[in-house]
DNA sequence: CGGGTTTGACCAGCGC
DNA sequence: GCGCTGGTCAAACCCG
Protein backbone atom coordinates (compact mmCIF):
# COMPACT_ATOMS: atom_id res chain seq x y z
CA UNK A 1 0.00 0.00 0.00
CA UNK A 2 1.46 3.42 -1.00
CA UNK A 3 1.91 5.84 2.50
CA UNK A 4 -0.23 8.74 1.63
CA UNK A 5 1.70 11.93 3.08
CA UNK A 6 -0.66 12.95 6.34
CA UNK A 7 -0.66 16.82 6.91
CA UNK A 8 1.50 18.01 9.33
CA UNK A 9 -0.97 20.72 11.40
CA UNK A 10 0.02 21.45 14.79
CA UNK A 11 0.39 25.13 14.50
CA UNK A 12 -3.21 25.61 15.26
CA UNK A 13 -3.25 24.12 18.48
CA UNK A 14 0.15 25.13 19.43
CA UNK A 15 0.03 29.11 18.22
CA UNK A 16 2.76 31.02 16.93
CA UNK A 17 6.26 30.81 15.92
CA UNK A 18 7.67 27.70 14.41
CA UNK A 19 7.40 23.87 15.64
CA UNK A 20 9.52 21.33 14.75
CA UNK A 21 8.63 17.97 13.70
CA UNK A 22 10.18 15.16 12.25
CA UNK A 23 10.11 14.05 8.46
CA UNK A 24 6.64 12.07 8.32
CA UNK A 25 8.32 9.26 6.48
CA UNK A 26 10.99 8.76 8.94
CA UNK A 27 8.70 8.38 12.31
CA UNK A 28 5.51 6.37 10.98
CA UNK A 29 3.24 7.87 13.73
CA UNK A 30 4.13 11.48 13.11
CA UNK A 31 0.63 11.71 11.32
CA UNK A 32 -1.86 14.60 12.11
CA UNK A 33 -4.93 15.05 11.93
CA UNK A 34 -7.34 18.12 10.45
CA UNK A 35 -9.14 19.10 14.45
CA UNK A 36 -11.32 21.69 12.27
CA UNK A 37 -12.78 18.53 10.60
CA UNK A 38 -13.38 16.40 13.87
CA UNK A 39 -16.66 14.99 14.54
CA UNK A 40 -16.62 16.34 18.11
CA UNK A 41 -19.96 15.01 19.23
CA UNK A 42 -18.53 12.04 18.48
CA UNK A 43 -15.54 12.46 20.96
CA UNK A 44 -15.60 11.02 24.14
CA UNK A 45 -13.98 13.10 26.78
CA UNK A 46 -10.01 11.95 26.73
CA UNK A 47 -9.12 10.41 23.48
CA UNK A 48 -5.58 9.14 22.15
CA UNK A 49 -5.01 7.74 19.04
CA UNK A 50 -1.48 7.25 18.42
CA UNK A 51 -1.36 5.04 14.77
CA UNK A 52 0.07 5.45 11.19
CA UNK A 53 -1.57 7.09 8.47
CA UNK A 54 -3.59 4.39 6.75
CA UNK A 55 -4.66 5.75 3.61
CA UNK A 56 -7.41 3.23 2.89
CA UNK A 57 -9.84 5.05 5.33
CA UNK A 58 -10.21 8.15 4.55
CA UNK A 59 -12.63 8.44 7.49
CA UNK A 60 -10.20 7.82 10.14
CA UNK A 61 -8.79 11.28 10.31
CA UNK A 62 -12.03 12.47 11.37
CA UNK A 63 -12.17 10.33 14.32
CA UNK A 64 -8.34 10.82 15.74
CA UNK A 65 -8.56 13.41 18.45
CA UNK A 66 -4.93 12.96 18.79
CA UNK A 67 -1.83 13.66 16.75
CA UNK A 68 1.31 12.01 18.13
CA UNK A 69 3.83 13.83 15.99
CA UNK A 70 7.60 13.57 16.83
CA UNK A 71 9.45 16.48 15.73
CA UNK A 72 13.14 17.31 14.81
CA UNK A 73 13.28 19.41 11.49
CA UNK A 74 11.72 23.17 11.97
CA UNK A 75 8.24 23.60 10.13
CA UNK A 76 7.81 27.13 9.30
CA UNK A 77 4.25 28.36 10.10
CA UNK A 78 2.72 31.32 8.72
CA UNK A 79 2.86 34.96 10.39
CA UNK A 80 -0.84 35.00 11.02
CA UNK A 81 -0.72 32.64 13.41
CA UNK A 82 -2.38 29.24 11.59
CA UNK A 83 -4.65 31.50 9.34
CA UNK A 84 -2.55 29.53 6.85
CA UNK A 85 -1.67 25.96 6.98
CA UNK A 86 -1.65 24.44 3.56
CA UNK A 87 1.73 25.27 3.49
CA UNK A 88 2.59 22.43 6.43
CA UNK A 89 -0.23 20.54 5.46
CA UNK A 90 1.17 19.91 2.47
CA UNK A 91 4.92 19.84 3.65
CA UNK A 92 6.40 16.90 1.58
CA UNK A 93 9.16 15.29 3.44
CA UNK A 94 12.81 15.82 2.58
CA UNK A 95 13.49 11.94 1.84
CA UNK A 96 10.06 10.07 0.27
CA UNK A 97 12.13 7.06 0.47
CA UNK A 98 9.44 5.30 2.98
CA UNK A 99 12.29 2.68 3.87
CA UNK A 100 14.23 4.92 5.67
CA UNK A 101 12.99 4.33 8.87
CA UNK A 102 16.00 2.66 10.30
CA UNK A 103 17.78 5.73 9.67
CA UNK A 104 15.42 7.59 10.96
CA UNK A 105 16.45 5.80 14.26
CA UNK A 106 20.03 5.82 13.82
CA UNK A 107 19.52 9.51 13.23
CA UNK A 108 18.24 9.53 16.59
CA UNK A 109 21.06 7.76 18.13
CA UNK A 110 23.43 10.16 16.23
CA UNK A 111 21.11 12.94 17.47
CA UNK A 112 21.62 11.39 21.36
CA UNK A 113 25.05 11.15 20.35
CA UNK A 114 25.81 13.89 19.56
CA UNK A 115 23.57 15.14 22.57
CA UNK A 116 25.56 13.54 25.22
CA UNK A 117 28.55 14.47 23.83
CA UNK A 118 27.80 18.45 24.09
CA UNK A 119 26.13 17.87 26.67
CA UNK A 120 29.25 16.11 28.62
CA UNK A 121 30.96 19.10 27.66
CA UNK A 122 28.79 21.82 28.94
CA UNK A 123 28.73 20.28 32.10
CA UNK A 124 32.37 20.21 32.50
CA UNK A 125 32.37 23.66 31.55
CA UNK A 126 29.54 24.36 34.22
CA UNK A 127 31.18 22.64 36.47
CA UNK A 128 33.93 24.88 36.40
CA UNK A 129 32.04 28.08 36.35
CA UNK A 130 29.17 26.85 38.42
CA UNK A 131 30.72 27.84 41.55
CA UNK A 132 31.13 31.50 40.63
CA UNK A 133 27.29 31.18 39.85
CA UNK A 134 25.07 33.43 41.33
CA UNK A 135 20.91 34.71 40.64
CA UNK A 136 22.17 37.26 38.49
CA UNK A 137 25.10 35.47 36.73
CA UNK A 138 23.72 32.64 35.27
CA UNK A 139 24.79 30.68 32.81
CA UNK A 140 27.56 31.45 30.37
CA UNK A 141 26.44 32.33 26.87
CA UNK A 142 27.04 29.30 24.74
CA UNK A 143 27.77 31.10 21.00
CA UNK A 144 29.25 28.50 19.38
CA UNK A 145 27.21 25.82 19.66
CA UNK A 146 23.46 25.43 19.17
CA UNK A 147 21.65 23.60 21.65
CA UNK A 148 21.12 20.11 20.90
CA UNK A 149 17.36 18.95 21.57
CA UNK A 150 15.90 15.97 22.68
CA UNK A 151 13.89 14.50 20.30
CA UNK A 152 10.54 16.08 20.98
CA UNK A 153 7.12 14.13 20.90
CA UNK A 154 3.79 16.14 20.22
CA UNK A 155 0.50 15.11 20.63
CA UNK A 156 -3.16 16.17 21.21
CA UNK A 157 -5.39 15.37 23.29
CA UNK A 158 -9.10 16.06 23.66
CA UNK A 159 -9.53 16.87 27.36
CA UNK A 160 -11.23 19.26 30.06
CA UNK A 161 -7.56 19.02 32.26
CA UNK A 162 -4.09 20.23 31.18
CA UNK A 163 -2.17 18.27 32.84
CA UNK A 164 -2.74 14.67 31.82
CA UNK A 165 -1.73 12.10 34.19
CA UNK A 166 0.83 9.58 31.83
CA UNK A 167 2.16 7.63 34.76
CA UNK A 168 5.45 9.91 35.63
CA UNK A 169 5.54 12.46 38.19
CA UNK A 170 6.16 16.12 36.84
CA UNK A 171 7.22 19.44 39.02
CA UNK A 172 6.15 22.34 37.06
CA UNK A 173 9.10 24.83 36.68
CA UNK A 174 7.32 27.43 34.52
CA UNK A 175 4.87 28.85 33.02
CA UNK A 176 4.36 31.33 29.77
CA UNK A 177 1.66 33.13 28.11
CA UNK A 178 1.76 32.36 24.65
CA UNK A 179 1.53 34.93 21.86
CA UNK A 180 -1.93 34.96 19.89
CA UNK A 181 -3.80 32.56 22.57
CA UNK A 182 -5.58 33.41 25.92
CA UNK A 183 -3.85 29.94 27.65
CA UNK A 184 -0.66 29.82 29.10
CA UNK A 185 1.53 27.16 28.08
CA UNK A 186 2.96 25.23 31.11
CA UNK A 187 6.47 23.92 31.72
CA UNK A 188 7.13 20.23 33.51
CA UNK A 189 10.12 18.36 34.41
CA UNK A 190 10.25 14.77 35.24
CA UNK A 191 11.15 14.85 38.86
CA UNK A 192 12.67 11.67 39.27
CA UNK A 193 16.66 12.44 39.72
CA UNK A 194 18.55 11.99 36.12
CA UNK A 195 15.81 11.70 34.20
CA UNK A 196 15.94 15.20 32.37
CA UNK A 197 12.40 14.61 30.80
CA UNK A 198 10.56 17.36 29.92
CA UNK A 199 7.35 18.67 28.93
CA UNK A 200 5.18 21.53 28.04
CA UNK A 201 1.40 21.95 28.13
CA UNK A 202 -0.79 24.11 26.74
CA UNK A 203 -4.34 23.84 25.77
CA UNK A 204 -5.31 24.50 21.68
CA UNK A 205 -6.98 28.28 21.16
CA UNK A 206 -8.90 27.23 18.78
CA UNK A 207 -10.65 23.95 20.05
CA UNK A 208 -9.88 24.93 23.82
CA UNK A 209 -11.09 21.15 24.23
CA UNK A 210 -7.75 20.26 22.81
CA UNK A 211 -4.56 19.68 25.11
CA UNK A 212 -1.42 19.69 23.00
CA UNK A 213 1.18 17.96 25.08
CA UNK A 214 4.97 17.97 24.18
CA UNK A 215 7.48 15.58 25.47
CA UNK A 216 11.20 16.03 25.15
CA UNK A 217 13.53 13.51 25.60
CA UNK A 218 13.20 9.96 26.94
CA UNK A 219 12.66 8.30 30.54
CA UNK A 220 15.53 6.50 32.28
CA UNK A 221 13.11 4.52 34.44
CA UNK A 222 10.16 3.49 34.82
CA UNK A 223 6.96 4.63 35.61
CA UNK A 224 6.52 5.40 39.27
CA UNK A 225 2.79 5.44 38.77
CA UNK A 226 1.13 2.18 36.71
CA UNK A 227 -1.88 2.29 35.48
CA UNK A 228 -1.86 -1.08 35.75
CA UNK A 229 0.83 -3.04 36.03
CA UNK A 230 3.23 -4.92 34.02
CA UNK A 231 1.71 -3.38 30.65
CA UNK A 232 3.53 -0.33 30.10
CA UNK A 233 6.35 -2.00 27.90
CA UNK A 234 3.78 -3.47 25.54
CA UNK A 235 2.53 0.07 24.02
CA UNK A 236 5.88 1.36 23.56
CA UNK A 237 6.43 -0.36 20.16
CA UNK A 238 3.22 2.11 19.08
CA UNK A 239 5.66 4.83 18.61
CA UNK A 240 8.55 2.71 17.19
CA UNK A 241 11.32 1.49 17.75
CA UNK A 242 13.18 4.85 18.88
CA UNK A 243 10.80 4.83 22.26
CA UNK A 244 11.72 2.80 25.26
CA UNK A 245 9.69 0.50 27.10
CA UNK A 246 8.10 2.57 29.83
CA UNK A 247 7.86 5.41 27.80
CA UNK A 248 5.15 8.82 28.74
CA UNK A 249 3.25 7.85 25.81
CA UNK A 250 2.69 3.82 26.33
CA UNK A 251 0.83 4.64 30.09
CA UNK A 252 -1.49 6.92 28.79
CA UNK A 253 -1.94 4.85 25.52
CA UNK A 254 -2.79 2.14 28.25
CA UNK A 255 -4.74 4.43 30.49
CA UNK A 256 -7.36 5.31 27.74
CA UNK A 257 -7.01 1.90 25.81
CA UNK A 258 -10.19 0.30 26.70
CA UNK A 259 -12.70 3.08 26.30
CA UNK A 260 -10.60 4.53 23.02
CA UNK A 261 -11.01 0.90 21.84
CA UNK A 262 -14.60 0.35 21.95
CA UNK A 263 -15.75 4.65 21.26
CA UNK A 264 -13.68 3.24 17.97
CA UNK A 265 -15.53 0.85 17.18
CA UNK A 266 -18.56 2.51 17.85
CA UNK A 267 -17.62 5.23 15.79
CA UNK A 268 -16.33 3.21 12.49
CA UNK A 269 -19.63 0.66 13.10
CA UNK A 270 -22.14 3.86 12.93
CA UNK A 271 -20.38 5.01 9.37
CA UNK A 272 -20.80 1.67 8.21
CA UNK A 273 -17.24 0.23 8.45
CA UNK A 274 -16.85 -3.09 7.50
CA UNK A 275 -15.38 -5.76 9.81
CA UNK A 276 -13.99 -8.87 9.00
CA UNK A 277 -14.98 -11.77 11.96
CA UNK A 278 -11.33 -11.72 13.89
CA UNK A 279 -11.84 -7.66 13.65
CA UNK A 280 -15.56 -6.75 14.62
CA UNK A 281 -15.99 -4.99 17.56
CA UNK A 282 -17.83 -8.30 19.03
CA UNK A 283 -15.18 -10.25 18.52
CA UNK A 284 -11.95 -8.42 18.89
CA UNK A 285 -9.68 -9.17 21.34
CA UNK A 286 -7.98 -6.34 23.22
CA UNK A 287 -5.26 -7.74 24.74
CA UNK A 288 -1.99 -6.63 26.00
CA UNK A 289 -0.34 -9.71 25.68
CA UNK A 290 -0.02 -9.14 22.05
CA UNK A 291 1.03 -6.22 22.30
CA UNK A 292 3.60 -7.38 25.36
CA UNK A 293 5.00 -10.22 22.53
CA UNK A 294 5.49 -7.68 19.56
CA UNK A 295 7.48 -5.45 20.76
CA UNK A 296 10.55 -7.14 21.05
CA UNK A 297 11.29 -7.06 17.23
CA UNK A 298 12.99 -3.35 16.18
CA UNK A 299 10.85 -2.81 14.24
CA UNK A 300 7.93 -4.01 15.69
CA UNK A 301 6.18 -0.90 14.78
CA UNK A 302 5.33 -1.94 11.54
CA UNK A 303 3.48 -4.81 12.25
CA UNK A 304 1.47 -3.33 15.52
CA UNK A 305 -0.98 -0.33 14.32
CA UNK A 306 -2.13 1.02 17.72
CA UNK A 307 -5.65 0.90 18.51
CA UNK A 308 -6.35 0.57 14.79
CA UNK A 309 -5.26 -2.48 14.66
CA UNK A 310 -7.72 -3.92 16.95
CA UNK A 311 -10.53 -3.21 15.07
CA UNK A 312 -9.63 -2.24 11.44
CA UNK A 313 -9.36 -5.13 9.74
CA UNK A 314 -5.89 -6.19 9.12
CA UNK A 315 -5.41 -6.02 5.24
CA UNK A 316 -6.34 -2.72 5.47
CA UNK A 317 -3.08 -1.95 7.72
CA UNK A 318 -0.73 -3.68 5.56
CA UNK A 319 2.31 -2.40 4.17
CA UNK A 320 3.34 -2.42 0.67
C1' DC B 1 9.82 20.28 56.63
C1' DG B 2 9.89 18.49 52.11
C1' DG B 3 7.98 18.73 47.75
C1' DG B 4 5.35 21.19 44.41
C1' DT B 5 3.66 25.70 42.38
C1' DT B 6 3.91 30.57 41.20
C1' DT B 7 6.06 34.23 39.11
C1' DG B 8 9.30 37.71 37.72
C1' DA B 9 13.74 37.91 35.75
C1' DC B 10 17.02 36.29 32.70
C1' DC B 11 18.92 34.06 28.49
C1' DA B 12 19.04 32.49 23.67
C1' DG B 13 17.42 32.43 19.13
C1' DC B 14 15.34 34.60 15.44
C1' DG B 15 13.50 38.11 12.34
C1' DC B 16 13.55 42.76 10.91
C1' DG C 1 21.42 46.30 17.08
C1' DC C 2 16.90 45.87 18.70
C1' DG C 3 12.72 43.83 19.93
C1' DC C 4 9.99 39.82 20.39
C1' DT C 5 9.21 35.30 21.99
C1' DG C 6 10.11 30.70 23.86
C1' DG C 7 12.43 28.44 27.38
C1' DT C 8 14.59 28.27 31.94
C1' DC C 9 15.96 29.65 36.57
C1' DA C 10 15.22 30.28 41.30
C1' DA C 11 13.29 32.79 45.27
C1' DA C 12 9.08 33.07 47.41
C1' DC C 13 5.16 30.89 48.47
C1' DC C 14 1.83 27.14 49.36
C1' DC C 15 0.32 22.84 51.20
C1' DG C 16 -0.05 18.35 53.32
Amino acid sequence: MEKKEMAVKTEDAIGSSSFPCYNSNLYPFSNAFDFSEVDKSSLGFMELLGVQDYSPLPELPQLSTVSVQPHHSTVKVPPDNGKECSEVLNHQPATPNSSSISSASSDAVNDEQNKTLLDQAEEDDDEEEGQQKTKKQLKPKKTNQKRQREPRFAFMTKSEVDHLEDGYRWRKYGQKAVKNSPFPRSYYRCTSVSCNVKKCVERSFTDPSVVVTTYEGQHTHPSPVMPRSGVSAGYANNFGSVLPPGNYLSQYQHYHHQQQQQHLVNTLSSLGFPYNDSSSPKNAVFTQERRLCSNHGTNAFLRDHGLLQDVVPSHMLKEE
